[in-house]
RNA sequence: CGCGGGGUGGAGCAGUCUGGUAGCUCGUCGGGCUCAUAACCCGAAGGUCGUGGGUUCAAAUCCCUCCCCCGCAA
């Protein structure tokens, strides 16, 4: 326990660890900072974002501003005397009239070893590219995008078969925990700042769906990359006929063809040719239906052998 | 009321438009073949066709109600 007054800014599942760890380590959490509620989902039903659910569960205080940067708020961030502002994942950049208000400024936990990976989905993207590690960097913010001086680092391994679901819940463990031991070094006054270089830096953008369409003139590795790096969310698609299919696991296999041709498909799996090989698909899901096991999607779709996968713009679209 | 797809033996699907004794692939169980097998052959069990109501001589199929699941979009 630090003491210190604190202000936790966060949104989505990832911060949540970390603003449990402060809640268990008995930290004053004065208020908690989160997004507006959205229309989600099917029916476009309000959703609350996951750290409004658990901070309200632990009685703390919730502001859902839709701008921080408007000085009203700015304002009221400003009256609640924070000696630090805690930010993971929180999804909106701060002012620095925002960041020059708590006496040691704002600290950000953020899920990439920096300066690799600056920017809203390094975990998604650390898998993309075939990354082999990453990890956890804890930075003191300043008004760049992730440029901040670095406070501490925690290396996490990505193993082959880690999807973004299983390295974003590992990465939101080890946020906690880094999250945790910035704080101490804080209060025992031995945190180091040091600056990012700036070269070194690569940039991690947010996701567009259209990041998720399959090349199939691209190697079996690089698609398996593409496939973890966006599983569950929002998942590497082809389609099949006129409908879209995802892929959500997948192992590198021999054989070739055209790209995107069904090579095989029956007990033994669905082989679709790329670029030097194949791709066994071992998990998938067909526009409308649910996610299956390429096994049991075989069981009652019965796809010939030479079918062209991602073909669909070339009729329609 | 954001758009759309779907709920049929344990799994995945067809059948619904053009009502008339419920079918396919797989799994399971039994038997056979084989040095052996996730392979192959033979046989069997297993379904209130999501719920409730209506139309009809007859409803998985047509009409209405409700529940649940999923894709898109956010």
């Amino acid at each position: 326990m630090t003491g210190l007054r604190l202000v936790f800014m966060g949104t989505p599942e990832f911060a949540v660890p970390s603003l449990k760890k402060l809640i268990d380590r008995g930290e004053m959490v004065v208020a908690a900072i989160t997004q507006p509620d959205r229309p989600k989902g099917r029916g476009q039903q309000l959703a609350s974002p996951p750290v409004k659910i658990v901070a309200k569960e632990n009685g703390i205080p919730v502001l859902q501003p839709a701008k921080v940067r408007v000085p009203e708020f700015v304002e009221i961030i400003r009256e609640l005397r924070p000696d630090l502002i805690l930010v993971a994942a929180f999804g909106q950049i701060l002012p620095k009239d925002l960041l020059s208000i708590p006496r040691y400024g704002c600290i950000n936990v953020h899920a990439s070893l920096l300066p690799r990976y600056r920017g809203a989905a390094p975990i998604n993207w650390c898998i993309i590219n075939g990354e082999t590690e990453t990890g956890i960097t804890t930075m003191q913010m300043d008004e760049g995008l992730d440029t901040g001086d670095i406070l501490l680092k925690k290396v996490v391994p990505i193993g082959p078969d880690d999807d973004a679901q299983s390295l974003h819940d590992l990465l939101s463990v080890a946020g906690a925990e880094a999250l945790a031991e910035t704080l101490d070094l804080l209060t025992a006054g031995k945190l180091d700042a040091e600056k990012q270089d700036g070269l070194l830096s690569n940039y991690a953008p947010m996701l567009k769906k259209e990041d998720g369409r399959i090349d199939w003139d691209r190697e079996p590795l690089r698609i398996r990359n593409l496939v973890r790096g966006l599983t569950p969310w929002p998942g590497a698609f082809t389609s099949l006929g006129d409908k879209t299919m995802k892929i959500y696991r997948c192992r590198v296999a021999g054989g070739s063809g055209a790209p995107g041709t069904v090579l095989q498909a029956d007990r033994s799996g669905l082989v679709i040719a790329c670029k030097g090989g194949s791709l066994l698909v071992e998990e998938l899901q067909l526009e409308g239906k649910k996610r299956l096991s390429a096994r049991d999607f075989l069981a009652g779709y019965n796809i010939i052998p030479g079918t062209i996968l991602g073909n669909r713009d070339l009729s329609h679209d």
